[in-house]
DNA sequence: GTAGTCATGTAAGAGGTTACATGATTAG
DNA sequence: CTAATCATGTAACCTCTTACATGACTAC
């Protein structure tokens, strides 16, 4: 049950309606929780009535209305227990490690094409926690401010630093999944060149503990470190 | 829906009942991908009732039986289909990261608790991983061997290498993890210390790109690299 | 006989996704 | 007036978890 104390740590920052919740989520802890619209409405409305938030009912326009939710002191009791509660860990599922087990059953082509997508997902997620990494060390972002300001100074270091650290935690992590990426294409370009078949089999004695040696990755595969 | 893929792959190998299918996810692709014994058997009959595999009902002891399954053309064609099948890429969800982004809110001793459990938990899985990818390449592995017999030998080379690579790839992330909790602690010292409030402070202007140096951890807090 | 393993299921519920649905407000 | 944004929801469906349930077989 994180989604409740993903939205209960963006509201500890500020109080805001649902809509803006969503689009924080998005953008702030979302790099690290995401949650879509559909799930935070219900739930925002069970947190509610559990008394860890709490809504101020405030016009907009004529007509309509709007909910600002806040935390409620139980809210904020919640999330300080979450956050210092032992996490339980739960098993490991990848889907694209699953399917990688079984790319000798498909063309050469279609890994590559799979491992080129990897490393542009993780290339375009590296490059979006880089740059957030830096605004929270230059404490630009909004939420982050409003944060600070209702906190003791003295904390202030302390929030900025667990948070960018955490970041830089995705970063490395966007890192080796590059890393991964790239020595499969070199993988694939060494089976396709028939270079291991004969290579390996010499040496199968010794059992090599790493990755055996592979020439730099090179020609029609591209994206190369 | 990569369950019945997980499954499929497990039977490519070679035909075994339900009971055997679980403890064989649990320990070769559940490295991947894991699933429990109660999600297992009605998949197996919704993918036998789709013609991807078939049971094979065999005697055991006088009057009980069990149902082997092997992989059908149709199911063989499925496996490739999906894993020649480009990723749609899911949403990131991590619920420590989630966590570990409010650490400011809990006791330093809550926080390394937490930390040292996750170095704990990832050097367990790089143990295991290591031990597999050794196994796998010196192929004493019984299913991979199983998997080897009935592959052309011309193909056996990708086969391995491609598995041993998928699980090194869990072995980097394994290490990537551990690393990352281990800055946590040494971060958490200089916190405690009081050694960043003032440290950081004075060179607030120039944005540091990467982690400011911390000294090198030790101290009560262990688990040193 | 009895404990451990082999073997196969069901049921309730939590959490998430996709799609549908509605309407007011604001900026141009 | 019209399009984009603000704002709040519902419904069907899928996947996975936890717990319950049953019974035969095998080694001691």
């Amino acid at each position: 049950m994180s989604l409740r104390h993903a939205i209960l740590g963006v509201l500890s920052a500020e109080p805001m309606t649902g809509y803006d919740l969503v689009r924080y989520i998005d953008e702030s802890v979302g790099y690290v929780w995401s949650a879509s619209q559909s799930q935070v409405y219900p739930e925002l409305r069970r947190m509610e009535q559990e008394g860890l938030i709490q809504a101020t009912v405030a016009q907009r326009g004529q007509r309509a209305e709007k909910r600002v939710y806040s935390l409620t002191p139980a809210g904020e009791a919640e999330l300080r227990r979450w956050a210092a509660d032992l996490l339980a860990y739960s098993p490991d599922r990848d889907p694209l490690y699953l399917k990688a087990l079984f790319f000798d059953m498909v063309p050469f082509a279609a890994a590559r094409e799979q491992l080129r997508a990897h490393i542009a997902h993780w290339s375009r997620r590296l490059e979006q926690w880089q740059e957030r990494a830096d605004l929270i060390r230059a404490r630009r972002l909004p939420l982050l401010r409003k944060r600070l300001q209702q906190r003791d100074p003295a904390e202030h270091e302390a929030i900025v630093q667990f948070k960018a650290w955490v970041i830089e935690g995705k970063v490395a992590r966007a890192r080796t999944e590059i890393d991964w990426a790239q020595r499969g294409l070199r993988l694939i370009d060494a089976l396709e060149a028939g270079r291991l078949t004969a290579a390996v089999a010499e040496d199968r004695a010794p059992i090599p503990r790493a990755t055996p040696t592979l020439p730099p990755h090179q020609g029609p595969s591209g994206s190369e470190a």
